[in-house]
DNA sequence: TACGAATATAACTATATGGTTATATCCTAG
DNA sequence: CTAGGATATAACCATATAGTTATATTCGTA
């Protein structure tokens, strides 16, 4: 984080992990991290309805988190950097470290 | 992300990212950079209300993602560790990437 | 051209939550 | 033990948004 956070900036920042606050969204995210798939697909490996599915992909995607190629009829989305994945990454760290100590304070 | 993601794992990772994704939370922990801070120097560095400041801080509190001190009357609060920062740099790191991106296509 | 599959969007509702005001709690001083 | 400052909590309202249903759009094909 810069030094010089201005109110827009944090705005921004804000609303980037708004989009990670999400269990909907973080499974389409996790779905995709062998690969892209189709929204079809999507919908199956998440078992969210189609329209759901549609507006996350939409809002992921407005904010560079997927990024997404039509083929025919079909939209295939991927992730949109390696840096999704390491934010959840980090995210998950500190739950297991979290539970760690918790299991350590019953001992 | 491990890759088996129970729902209730997601549940915790999105209400992780849900505390981060706030304006008023975010400068508290911008304003927590240098070291700890009483709840009074940190109404006056965020110009947030008594009230507000301490609900927030109780929800970062909650998360971990801010440490707490008493001492006489007064609480002191302080970056519970590392990875908040580096959490925060992280989405920064691509706004600036979009920023630049966005710069080069008008060029 | 008309149809159907795949995807996107619109309108709506219910819920979650940020901010406020008011009050409670905790601590120290006198 | 009372007063006052520092912090926490409660109750409330207004807004934002996740999910749904219904409809629009886009594309390949009969």
């Amino acid at each position: 984080m810069p030094r010089t956070m201005t109110p827009a900036l944090l705005d921004l920042v804000a609303d980037r992990f708004k989009a990670l606050a999400d269990p909907a969204r973080l499974r389409l995210l996790n779905a995709l991290r062998d690969g892209e798939r189709t929204v079809s697909e999507l919908v199956e490996a998440t078992d969210l309805t189609q329209a759901n599915t549609s507006k996350h992909l939409a809002l992921l995607h407005t904010l560079g988190f997927v990024k997404r190629r039509r083929e025919a009829s079909w939209t295939y989305y991927a992730l949109g950097d390696r840096d999704v994945l390491r934010l959840c990454d980090l995210m998950c760290g500190r739950i297991e470290a979290e539970v760690e100590r918790r299991a350590r304070m019953l001992e």
